[in-house]
DNA sequence: ATCACTTCTTGACCTAGATCAATGCACAAT
DNA sequence: ATTGTGCATTGATCTAGGTCAAGAAGTGAT
């Protein structure tokens, strides 16, 4: 753990990049954020003072998030420790991730992309619940995802 | 800690209850949701089997999410132990809650509101940063802030 | 078999917010 | 003073997805 300087502007951390670094705001303000394919950033948060800015990202898969300072701060720089994770405390990280991972598609991808992305990752819970409701999860009508979904088996 | 046998569309807990309970699903499948102020239902979470599904508010809040089940399911219900929790976890229960929020409104609620409630929860960050970072943050584009704004002040 | 109920689909139309382009404005550097 | 550079605003136009209304098809209960 280490106390640095950072002067507006400069980035801490770049998407794609193996991460396990936490940083605390001592004082002045981080971002985090994402670049979309059209190059649009999406910001996840802001990280004022005493705030803790990461991304949540597992230790050995590319993180999804930029991380620059708004304005010149101090902040203490640690690494996350993996191997002292309680079961417990492991579970609500992974939740956290999911989150931001979903909040991140809210903001920046298309209904078709994210109703994809669902069909991917929870191929079962398809299978199991009416159309209307993964609608619903998506934050789209039920009409906008029978249209979206013809749209889909027209293209192959 | 109990073990229940609920059927499909019964309700575990409702909005604006105070609650306490986690529940595990054994079998079957539950949801959690929100209702907005058009009725209308906007999916938080599935859990299938050997999830874990609760609405993440502090004991003496009232919760914002209603829990029902969509199959005939045997799940367990836990009492959440606030006494228990280690400020550590603390943190990430509440970084947990922040993106509830987050995701339900991106969901159901219009930019304006979202704007707004940014306002209230963070009034310190918009002295601090651009206009379009808050759009940014918001899911909208700097124009569509710009407007949304003239049209509030306009109201006053 | 029939009725009730729910889900999905389709069509016509509407709207919030996006996109693109122009202008104005503040502040910093020369 | 002047020239940039980044930000906010405004206008014109476009589009993804919403709304409303009407079928169509499946499923269960009587």
């Amino acid at each position: 753990m280490k106390t640095i300087n950072v002067t507006k502007g400069q980035i801490l951390q770049r998407s794609g990049e193996l991460n396990t670094k936490v940083f605390t705001v001592e004082s002045g303000l981080l971002r985090s954020y994402s670049i979309d394919n059209k190059g649009k950033e999406h910001i996840y948060m802001f990280a004022p003072e005493n705030w803790i800015i990461t991304d949540n990202c597992e230790g050995d898969i590319p993180c999804d998030l930029y991380i620059d300072a708004i304005e010149d701060s101090t902040i203490t720089v640690t690494e996350k420790d993996f191997t002292k994770l309680t079961s417990d405390r492991k579970s609500l990280v992974k939740r956290i991730n999911v989150l931001q991972k979903r909040v991140i598609m809210l903001m920046s991808s298309p209904a078709v992309e994210r109703y994809q992305h669902f069909v991917e990752t929870y191929p079962d819970i398809i299978q199991r619940v009416p159309q209307r409701m993964i609608a619903s999860y998506l934050g789209i009508t039920p009409e906008a995802l029978s249209r979206l979904r013809k749209e889909i088996s027209k293209n192959k």
